[in-house]
DNA sequence: TTGACAACCATAAAATACCATAATATTATT
DNA sequence: AATAATATTATGGTATTTTATGGTTGTCAA
């Protein structure tokens, strides 16, 4: 299962927020019911994904070497800003105000699917990121092809 | 389940501090209810984690051989120092003091979520170290990436 | 006996579960 | 194909539980 689509959905005066129900079908038969989110490194927007992505990443950099100062700031890096967010009975979670803080996310967010991955945006912010992306796209249109592998 | 996330707890005057209920969470089926602390060999901060991790690092340093100095050093830098501190009731612990003031904290602890592991740091003295770490990350980001296997 | 430490009790704030309803989508029926 | 019936989703408000934190008492050992 994977990500996709995006879907704008509002906040309330709690700072509650539905997670789209295709997104949460994705983690169904997760060992977590809920989320994982971060701050995007890239962008002005806040990054998710499942538990098992979470400890797959774990898994990459663990080396259990107690001496080694690079792993200890990779690992600083992407676990100490990440929360666990479950699913209330209706599917919604509490977005922490430092992420919301961070994208800039007030009344309403936009859930956008990267398929195994997916982003929290501000509305407005997403556009316009994406008007650029669609425009440098077209600039550099005769290099842009896929290959499989 | 992994360590996620930082959580600002106080001590009161008998030095008792409340280890963050997500971090209770992760170590809630292991075969010790409670925690493992001692010295990072990497910063001004404790290292804790879970009985099973420290069983893994015993694995991971055991190689049988009685004679060997270097592997004897490093079993007593590690084991010898390391405390198995359980929860009360209400799931707080009692850092014992040498570790305090290893860590420089007095009045409050940040529990900073380091995946498998986590850490016990001086607030302001890990907001200094957090900075530092997403400045040279910003530098080095071209050659921040992940494989798997 | 005094000091360290564990067990117990209490409480405010925050987080979560619960209930109700509106909006939307899906299915069935004519 | 149009409409009715049903299910699912998103959203709002309230009640309950959990969590962090403070204090008190009891117990054991130095």
């Amino acid at each position: 299962m994977l990500f996709l689509g995006t879907i704008e959905n509002k906040l309330d005066q709690k700072g509650r927020i539905s997670v789209p129900a295709d997104f949460r079908m994705v983690v169904k038969n997760s060992i977590f019911q809920g989320i994982i989110l971060f701050h995007s490194f890239t962008n002005k927007c806040i990054e998710g994904c499942s538990m098992e992505r979470m400890e797959m990443l774990s898994d990459a950099t663990d080396n259990l070497d107690l001496f080694s100062e690079e792993n200890d700031n990779l690992n600083s890096l992407i676990f100490s800003d990440a929360r666990q967010l479950s699913f209330d009975v209706t599917g919604r979670i509490v977005i922490p105000s430092d992420l919301l803080e961070f994208a800039g996310i007030k009344n309403s967010a936009l859930f956008v699917g990267k398929g195994k991955t997916f982003q929290i945006w501000n509305p407005d912010e997403f556009n316009k990121f994406q008007n650029n992306v669609r425009k440098k796209a077209f600039d550099a249109r005769p290099s842009l092809s896929f290959k499989k592998e």
